[in-house]
DNA sequence: TGGTTATTCGCAATCTGTGCAGATTGTGGC
DNA sequence: GCCACAATCTGCACAGATTGCGAATAACCA
């Protein structure tokens, strides 16, 4: 994601107005790696700005991510997490509280499909992208239990 | 997932029954590859015993999915798919229409973590599984377009 | 400064999935 | 084949996540 200081200028180029309740959005997503959900970004947000509406997070996530700006995340616990990095990276997440890291994967080109379907599946898809999702459990969910 | 005959033999040796309901299900699951949802599930088991309940699909898909006969995948479109393939395999999806398809992949296990906070990662993390998703448009949804 | 137009906000509605309870039905033993 | 008991089925209410809508508000450009 680009800065907060960038983002207003491509919001404006498109005509997008850049309100407070923007602004405290990008800050508050600038540089974060914690993938946040849209109630916990609506939680933190809300300190900062009480009577911000939950509505307007999700409406500011979705447009973020059209623009390219954010990659939506499912990790299968519910909500959608959001990731402000959008390098060519890959995540590891805890399947018991739903941790997510990035991680950047050497020997992505190198994966091959195996079977024909596949080769066939291959030539049907036009892949844009390969994600790798590394799936266990994190140091502090192993130790309570 | 194994057969529905052999599916049939587990659930009674768990003390679990094997209803109608259940036995339908068995067999729309049976070799099925197109990673159905509950709710499509739940439409083609209607044609075939109306009044069927879509809270016994629900039930029926999650005893199977903690038995290991099925496995959940969230491809980020709103409803959970599930497959029947528990074989060691990756997905390919469409991102307009939401198809999946079952592929192989060779060279899983030589992806390799790149930064420092990558190996922190790896090591803080026990990884269970590793899990490729090849995210593109198929060739229906392209001329489509 | 003013007008136009995008935004915000709150609420209702949608969608997916789960909890509950009463009626029903498999199953194993006789 | 029949019984008793526990597991199931079903319908409905409910929870969580997200979106649609419309009136009030506020940003931005001239």
């Amino acid at each position: 994601m680009q800065s907060p200081e960038e983002l207003t200028t491509a919001f404006r180029a498109r005509g997008l107005k850049v309100t407070p309740q923007r602004q405290l959005i990008f800050r508050l997503l600038a540089g974060n790696d914690r993938h946040p959900s849209a109630d916990v970004l609506f939680a933190t947000a809300s300190a900062a700005m009480p009577g911000i509406s939950l509505r307007t997070i999700y409406q500011t996530l979705t447009d973020l991510t059209s623009m390219g700006e954010l990659r939506a995340l499912d990790v299968g616990a519910g909500a959608t997490r959001f990731d402000p990095n959008i390098d060519d990276h890959h995540h590891v997440i805890c399947d018991h509280c739903g941790d997510v890291r990035d991680v950047y994967v050497s020997g992505v080109e190198s994966l091959r499909l195996l079977s024909d379907a596949d080769a066939e599946a291959h030539g049907i898809f036009e892949i844009d992208r390969t994600q790798v999702v590394f799936r266990g459990t994190c140091s502090p969910c192993r130790s309570t239990r």
